[in-house]
DNA sequence: CTCGTTTACGTAAACGTTTACGTTCTCTAC
DNA sequence: GTAGAGAACGTAAACGTTTACGTAAACGAG
């Protein structure tokens, strides 16, 4: 069928050791039959079958990565930082949708084993409690971006949450506002969601403001729960001058649900996201939003994956554009 | 190292060819048999090697998807479609990132043969010519999605953008519209470039409309390129009511950029895009474009690579929003 | 000249499967 | 009672590599 590494060898007259020796640029040859050996790999178009490879020594080169919705700007980022990372050390990464509540992350999971991937990169939302121990029980590698798990014994590649949450939030009340709404991501979800409620909380508490539980509302992080709370909050005449939301997709659903209610931002209400996607960017006006590093962190990830090493803290950033405006002391 | 399809055969005191028909579902051996290997199976936790499947049999069930640029929403929804196709028929899948100008192209195509993969899948924008001889030099089949190769041979399956293109100029045409601007992303890309701009010179000639080919700017599908080009063009003070866009992003610059000046939309100027991305849905005021049934043409694509097929063409569509309104006739 | 070392190879055993081909046994039909 | 067929296995070759080990020749030192 294709050309295997005999055909090599029989063609130029060497065995099949010197025509691996060569290809992996090892020693043991004569610059002679090296050139006779490329010319005859060119000639046929060899081209080494890394299954073979695999099976032998056990070097793969690929690594699984599991998001719960690829399509989204939040897993492209970060699909794009792992894929670079990997694309520089020569490995791949084949991607798995687990779908949004990780329904397919199981079966997933043992076609990764099966592949003999190196590693696994887990990037989908929330890490339930018992996919520990199945992820111990492949004997792989692995580490969370921009997620943790229960355990301490997963590495993890993350922004610090609750302080960035805690940091916008506190930006909102140093422009002066008091009364400000928060647009979580369910508390279920101990990692992007909690954390960021705490932070919110912290700050208020912080400069002395009580909280309200009026003005906190919770979706699942994309732009059509984030139109939709925000509406509702609006509809039902809460007062608040600002809003900090758990990602850019729902920020951009608040702008949605203020404007169809002829609410102005930021003359009239100031709006923060979180992520700093594309969305931020394109959003109309720009959105002010607190910066998760992701392409950097999927590489980062990539490197502690292969590497091995200890879980990191991403700094994160306030990227002020149009949506937060200072409100004059009164 | 890892547990062997001899350790569970071991275990059980069969051979490894029975142990091997179980695992395959296959016939030859009592249900009572059945049981006990099953039973080591699991006990032992053993995961059949797919290398070494791969290497006797030929059936790797992986395929390579080649993208230009992994993080926007276009790709994303690709993938997403192609990714569902390929979980459903048990399929996983390799994503190359191979650059804007498809830098990384021959570097992936090198990789994907070595690992066997049984098909490519190639998004990347722009096809060279060059390429189509690489890829049959692979011996591997290939299908393009949103794209395709100047040779008929290979398979594609997208849009007519040419007859897609003609309806949007129509559609703002028929809402009273006479001068009309055009963002195009290169007449180089003999793909998505040249046909979108041949449907809008298409449908100006079927109204007969003079093109005014100071009203068409070229840039690279990006929101910074629609957004500096619409820019410009509103800056030298050129007179036009509408503008098509070859991409959402580059709609959505064009917003920031009518923004920034101060044109509202559509008032003052209506503005229509071209994929029907998240980008459109999240733009404000949400965007009137061009749809591509990206999802469906993803998982259709995929579909043809794996069972055989001719080309397709997906059908577009307009989908209207607020960005695109009637004049009224003077 | 001889001995030891280095260079340049070749041989063959693994790696973990699938599968063609045998073999044994049981059962049915006559 | 025997031939024939089918069920239930086992044996071993193949898939395409890598690599430990062996060996012959060349070479340098003494």
């Amino acid at each position: 069928m294709s050309i295997t590494i005999k055909d090599v060898a029989r063609k130029t007259g060497v065995s099949i050791a010197t025509v691996s020796r060569i290809v992996n640029n090892q020693s043991g040859y004569s610059e002679q039959t090296r050139k006779k050996v490329i010319m005859a790999i060119e000639d046929l178009g060899y081209s080494p079958n890394a299954l073979a490879r695999g099976l032998v020594g056990q070097a793969t080169r690929t690594v699984g990565v599991l998001l719960p919705n690829v399509s989204s700007l939040f897993a492209g980022k970060l699909l794009e930082g792992i894929e670079a990372a990997a694309q520089s050390e020569g490995y791949s990464i084949v991607v798995c949708n687990t779908g949004s509540e990780g329904e397919r992350t199981d079966d997933y999971l043992t076609i990764l084993k099966q592949k003999r991937v190196e590693g696994i990169l887990y990037a989908s939302g929330d890490f339930p409690k018992d996919l520990g121990e199945k992820i111990d029980g492949l004997g792989l590698p692995v580490v969370t971006v921009a997620t943790r798990s229960h355990e301490e014994t997963i590495p993890y590649v993350k922004v610090d949450d609750q302080t960035a949450a805690f940091d916008g939030t506190s930006c909102l009340i140093e422009k002066g506002h008091r009364s400000i709404a928060f647009l979580g991501g369910g508390l279920s979800d101990p990692v992007a969601g909690k954390p960021r409620f705490d932070g919110y909380l912290d700050a208020l508490k912080a400069h002395g403001i009580p909280r309200q539980d009026s003005l906190v509302r919770f979706g699942d992080f994309r732009f059509e729960s984030g139109k939709r709370e925000t509406g509702r909050l609006l509809d039902e005449g809460a007062a608040f001058t600002a809003l900090f939301a758990s990602s850019d997709e729902m920020a951009v659903g608040a702008l949605h649900a203020a404007r169809e209610r002829g609410v102005r931002v930021p003359e009239e209400l100031s709006v923060l996201g979180y992520d700093n996607t594309l969305a931020a960017e394109m959003a109309l006006p720009p959105l002010t939003t607190v910066e998760q590093p992701l392409h950097a962190m999927g590489e980062q990830a990539f490197r502690t994956l292969i590497n091995g090493g200890g879980s990191l803290t991403a700094k994160h950033a306030i990227i002020e554009r149009q949506t937060v405006r200072q409100i004059e002391e009164e």
